[in-house]
DNA sequence: GTCTATACGGTGATAGAC
DNA sequence: GTCTATCACCGTATAGAC
C-alpha cells in the first residue's frame, strides 16, 4: 500500500512514454527519440532497458492487447443476472474502458492488421480461452433463445457498436458533427445506454416477430 | 467502351501498385522501393510522375476515402422503398463493398487516426454533404418513428456492425474462429442478412415494448 | 545506470545519361 | 519517359567514458 509515486523509476517512465507514443503513432510511425524525450532520458537508455525498438513495442502491445479483451466474460457467465442485466453491464464496462483509453481501439486495430501473425501467438498465451467463449455462447444462447451462430453475430455486433465509434472517431466526428469534439464526446457517453437498448430491443422484437416483415 | 487493357500505362501501373502497398502497409510502413518493384519500374520514375511519397499517398487516399463513403445516401432517401427495404439494401451494398475491398476499412481507419486533420480537408471537397445527411436523419426518423438523435445512433450502430468485422478481422478470426479463414469468410457473408435482421428486429421490438424490461 | 559520440544501414529524393 | 548512380538525411543501434 505505498502512496502514489511521484517519481517513477526509469523503466516505468520509459514504459509510460512508450505507451503514449506507440499508441498514438504506431510502431512504424513512432521514433525512439520521441519516446526518449517523452520519458526525459536519452535514446541509449532505451536500448539499455529494452534491447530494441521491436522488443519495447511488444512489451507495450502485449499489455494493451490484454486491455482490449477486458474481464467481460465473467459478466456474461454470471448466474446472478438476467441476460438483460448482463448486456447493460457488458456494454457499460466496455465503453467506459474506451472512454478512459480513447486511443486503444485504433492502436490495436492498426497493429493487428500490420502484423496479423503476432495475434495468434499472443492469444494462446493470454487468458482468452476459446473454451470459456464456447461456454458463453451456450449459456447466452439458452437464455436468449438463439442458436450458437446467432449469438456469435449478436456478440460481434455489440462489440462493433462499442468499438467502432472510438476507432473511427476522426471520420465520424467530422462527417456527422462538423468537427465538434464536445458534441461527439457527449454522443459517446450516450452510447452506453443506446447500444444496450439496441441489443435488448432486438431480442424483444425477435421473440415477437418471427418471419413476418 | 474500350476493351480491358492488358497493358496499362505507367501511371496506371504505379497507382495500382501504390494502392496495394499503401492499403496494406500504410504511409509509414510502405516503401517507395516496394511500390516500384510492384509496378515493375524503378524508384526514380515514381518521383517523376508524383513529386513525393506524400503526394502519391494522398492521391491514393483521396480515392479510397471516397470509396469508403459509397453512394448509399440515395438508397436511404429513395421514396420507392419501405425503410425495411432501405436497410436491407444499405447493409447488403456496404458489406459487399468490403468483401470486394477487404483492406479498405483497416486502411482508412489507420490513416485517419494517424492524421485526423486531413479528414477535415477531404470531407469538404468530397460529395459527403452534411446537408444530405440531415435530410436522411429527418426522413428516416419520420419513417421509423425515432428522434433525430436516435437515428444517428442507429446509423452508427449499423455502420459499425458492417465495418468492424473487416477492420478487426485478424483478431476476431483468431479469437472466435481459431484462425480458420474459410469459416470467417463464411461468417462475413452471413453478416449481410444478420445485420439487417438486427436493425429491423430492433425497430420492431422498440415499437412494441416502450419502457418495460 | 546514465550519458555523449558515433557507426551503420536504409530511405526519400535528385542528377544526368540515353 | 525511363534508366543507373548517387546524395543527404534520418533512425536504430552500439561503444565507451563516467
Amino acid at each position: 500500500m505505498t502512496p502514489q509515486k511521484i517519481e517513477k523509476d526509469t523503466e516505468g517512465k520509459i514504459l509510460e512514454a512508450a505507451k503514449r507514443v506507440f499508441t498514438l503513432k504506431g510502431l512504424d510511425g513512432a521514433r525512439m527519440q520521441e519516446i526518449a524525450d517523452e520519458a526525459g532520458i536519452n535514446k541509449a537508455l532505451l536500448h539499455y532497458y529494452f534491447r530494441s525498438k521491436e522488443k519495447l513495442f511488444m512489451t507495450i502491445f502485449r499489455v494493451e492487447l490484454n486491455n482490449f479483451f477486458p474481464r467481460l466474460i465473467p459478466i456474461l457467465l454470471s448466474d446472478e443476472w438476467t441476460y438483460v442485466q448482463k448486456i447493460r453491464h457488458f456494454v457499460d464496462e466496455y465503453i467506459e474502458l474506451f472512454l478512459k483509453n480513447p486511443f486503444l481501439p485504433a492502436f490495436v486495430l492498426r497493429e493487428v492488421n500490420r502484423n496479423p501473425q503476432v495475434i495468434a501467438h499472443f492469444i494462446v498465451e493470454s487468458d482468452i480461452q476459446s473454451g470459456k467463449l464456447k461456454e458463453v455462447m451456450r449459456v447466452l444462447g439458452k437464455e436468449m433463445g438463439l442458436s450458437s451462430n446467432e449469438v456469435l453475430h449478436l456478440l460481434i455486433t455489440t462489440v462493433s457498436a462499442c468499438i467502432f465509434p472510438f476507432a473511427g472517431k476522426p471520420i465520424i466526428e467530422q462527417v456527422l458533427f462538423n468537427g465538434n469534439s464536445d458534441e461527439y464526446n457527449q454522443f459517446l457517453q450516450e452510447r452506453k445506454t443506446m447500444v444496450a437498448d439496441f441489443v435488448i430491443c432486438y431480442l424483444k422484437g425477435r421473440q415477437i416477430s418471427n418471419g413476418n416483415e
